[in-house]
DNA sequence: GAAATTAACTATAACGTTTGCGTGTTGAAA
DNA sequence: TTTCAACACGCAAACGTTATAGTTAATTTC
C-alpha cells in the first residue's frame, strides 16, 4: 500500500501532515473534520477517511493553548493512602470524566511546603481549577497566602472536608456538628451514660466541629460535659506511624475513666479504641459502645463490625467536581462572589458496636 | 503606583505583556529570564525584577507544545479505593514530582471500555507515557489492541502488578510464585497439614501465579496437592459488592474440608475467611493459621492482626516511575526493545494469625 | 579611516490548533 | 456579455514559548 509508506506508524498525524498528503491546506483539513459548511462534501469525505485511517486525534496541548483552558482539574489532598480521600477522588474522577475533564492528583502529605509546591506546579496553566482539602500543617500555620494568590490569579478553588472559613470560595462539607449530634444522641438514646469522645487537636477544623457537636448534644440532654471524657489525640501529623503511641494514649484514657460509650472522630481512633478495650476485657457493645466517623474498609471488616458515620465521599467528590466545572464553564454568568457551600448529608450505618435503641 | 495600574492583578503575565510594558522585544524578555549572555546585565536586572514583581511563571502548556513533551505521566489503575493501588500511586507521585513530573490518574473500574477510553483520552498529547495495571475485564477478553496501539504511537507504557506477557514493555512485578512459596513454606514449617488456598480465577495473572507457587511448594515438600483445597473465587469483577457471596463461598469451603491453614491471595479473602472461621468457632492461629497477600490497613488492624505478604507498593510505584521517566528521557540511548522487568522483593510480616515456627 | 568584530537587541519560525477574512472559480441572473 | 452570488478553498493570526538567524550601533583593528 502506497499510503502506508508515506506515513510511518510512529509519526502521529497532525493537520499539517494530513494537509500535505492530501494536497490541501491545513485549514481545509481542520474545517473538513469539524464539518464546516465551507468545505465540499467530496473533500470532507476524503479528509475524514484519511484521518480515520491514520487515527488522527487533535492534539490536546495545542487545543489547550489555543482555548486557554486545559479541561483538567487539579486535586490536592493530604494523603492518598486513605479511604475517605480515595472515595472522594473516585467521585471526582467519574463526574469529571463524564464532562470531559481529566484529573491531576497532587499530594501534600500534610505538609505546608508540599501543598504550596503542588499549587505552584499546577497553577502555571496546567489546570483550570483546583479541588483542595488542606494539609494539617497549613491549618496549624494559618498561612493561606498560596490559596489567596491562586484565587487572585483567576484560578477557582473548591475546598472539601477540611475547609477554611477565612478563604472565600466554593466548599463542600459534611455538617460536622449536626452529624456528631446524631451520633452522640444515638449513644444517649441507647442508654450510655459516660460518653467519651476521641478527637483531634482543635486546629483540625473537622475535629473541632465534631467536638462541638458532641458537647452540644450532651448539654441538650442535660448531661454535664466532663472535660476528662474528651481525649484530644496529639498526633504530630501522621497517625499511621504512631500506632503504639495512639494505643498508649487511649489505654491511659480508658483506665482512668469509667466509660461506656465512645464517639471517635475517625475510623482509626475507633478501631484502636476497640482494640485497646478488647485487651482490657471490655465487651463490645455490652460494656462499651463505639461509633466511628468515616465509613471505610476498616469499619466494615472490623471485629465486631463498627457502627459508623458515613460521609458519602463519592457524593462529596461529585459535588466538588460539579461546583468547580460549573464555575469554570460559566465564568461570565456566575456572580463572582456568589460562592456556594454544599452540605452533603451523612448517615449512621448501624453495625455491631452499638446497642439497638429499643433494647 | 503606576505599574499596578498597567497590569490588573487578574491578568497573568506573559512574555508578551512584560515585553510591552518594558518596551523591549519578547525575545529579549525570554533571554533575560533565562540568563542569556546576549542580554546586558542592566536589562536582565530590569526584566527579572519586573517578572518577580508580577510573579511571572512560564506557561506550561506553551512549553509542552513547543517541547513536544508534557512532563506528565498517565497512571491507569482499576480502582483507587484500594490500599495497594494507592500505595503504588504515592510511590509514583513522590518520585515523579522529584523529577519534575506530574501525574494524571485514570480509573478503569476494572472495565475494558473505560480502560480504552482513558488511554485514548490521554494519548492525545496530554501525557508522555503511561503506567498501567490492567483491568480484569481486559484480562478476560485478552484484547490488548489499545495497549499495542499506544506503544506503536511511540508512547511508552510501564505495567505493574497485573502484567501482560503478550505485550513487550517495561514491567514491575512482585515475584508472585516465589512469594507464595515463602508463605506456604512458612505454613508448612509451622506444622500445618491441610493447607488451603483462596485465590482468584486463573485469568487474573497474579492469582494464577500465586496458585502455582502454592502447588510448587506442596510438591517440593512431598505433600500431595488436593484440588478440593483450592478455592477459586468467582468474583464478577468487584469483590466489595459481593461480600455476602464471598462469605458464603468460603463458608461452604471451610465446612466441607478439614483445613488448618489458609493462604489467601489478597487481604479481603483472608479477612473474610477469618470472619467466617471465627463464626464457626475456629481459634486463630491455634486451629487455623492464615496468611494474606498485600499489607493494607485491614491486615494491620484485623482481629487478630493478620500475618501477610507485603508487596511494598510504594517501592513498586517508585520503580515504575523510574523506568518510565528514564525511558522518556533517554529515548535515543536506551535500546528500543531492551525492555526491563523489575522484580520487587516481598516480605512476610508476621503478626498473630500464624504460629511461630519454633513453637 | 575603512573594514572587521562585538555587544545588545529584534525578527522570525515553529510547536498544532481554530477561525475570520480574503480570493479565485463557477453557474446563473440581468 | 456583464454582474454577482454561491461555493470551495487558502491565508494569516493567535495562543505563549524558545531557538536561530538577522540587524543595528559602537568598538576595535591595522
Amino acid at each position: 500500500m502506497k499510503i502506508i509508506e508515506i506515513l510511518s506508524m510512529k509519526q502521529k498525524p497532525t493537520l499539517k501532515i494530513i494537509a500535505r498528503e492530501l494536497d490541501v491546506s491545513i485549514s481545509t483539513v481542520s474545517k473538513a473534520l469539524r464539518d464546516s459548511k465551507e468545505i465540499s462534501d467530496e473533500t470532507k469525505q476524503k479528509v475524514k477517511a484519511f484521518a480515520k485511517l491514520y487515527n488522527y486525534k487533535p492534539n490536546n496541548i495545542a487545543l489547550s493553548l489555543k482555548n486557554r483552558k486545559t479541561k483538567t482539574l487539579g486535586v490536592i489532598i493530604p494523603e492518598i493512602v486513605h479511604h475517605f480521600f480515595t472515595t472522594v477522588i473516585s467521585g471526582i474522577e467519574d463526574y469529571a470524566n463524564q464532562r470531559g475533564y481529566n484529573v491531576i492528583v497532587g499530594l501534600s502529605n500534610e505538609s505546608f511546603d508540599q501543598e504550596v509546591l503542588n499549587l505552584e506546579m499546577l497553577a502555571n496553566g496546567s489546570i483550570d481549577g483546583f479541588i483542595i482539602s488542606v494539609a494539617k500543617e497549613t491549618l496549624q500555620k494559618k498561612d493561606y497566602h498560596h490559596l489567596r494568590e491562586t484565587i487572585d490569579q483567576g484560578i477557582p478553588i473548591v475546598m472539601f472536608d477540611r475547609v477554611l472559613n477565612e478563604i472565600s470560595c466554593d466548599k463542600v462539607v459534611v455538617d460536622d456538628i449536626e452529624t456528631s449530634e446524631k451520633a452522640v444522641q444515638k449513644l444517649i438514646d441507647s442508654k450510655a451514660e459516660n460518653i467519651a469522645i476521641i478527637t483531634t487537636e482543635d486546629y483540625v477544623s473537622v475535629g473541632k466541629l465534631r467536638t462541638q457537636g458532641y458537647l452540644k448534644t450532651l448539654i441538650k440532654n442535660e448531661i454535664q460535659p466532663d472535660e476528662s471524657l474528651i481525649l484530644k489525640i496529639d498526633d504530630h501529623l501522621n497517625e499511621e506511624d504512631h500506632l503504639e503511641k495512639l494505643e498508649q494514649q487511649i489505654k491511659e484514657f480508658l483506665e482512668t475513666k469509667n466509660i461506656d460509650a465512645i464517639f471517635a472522630v475517625n475510623e482509626l481512633y475507633a478501631i484502636t479504641a476497640m482494640k485497646v478495650a478488647r485487651a482490657m476485657c471490655y465487651k463490645i457493645p455490652e460494656d462499651l459502645q463505639v461509633i466511628g466517623f468515616t465509613d471505610g474498609v476498616l469499619s466494615k471488616h472490623a471485629y465486631p463490625p463498627l457502627t459508623t458515620v458515613s460521609q458519602h465521599g463519592k457524593e462529596m467528590g461529585k459535588q466538588t467536581a460539579e461546583l468547580l466545572i460549573d464555575r469554570l464553564e460559566n465564568e461570565s454568568k456566575e456572580a463572582e462572589d456568589q460562592y456556594k457551600t454544599v452540605i452533603v448529608k451523612t448517615d449512621i450505618i448501624e453495625r455491631e458496636t452499638t446497642k439497638s435503641i429499643n433494647s
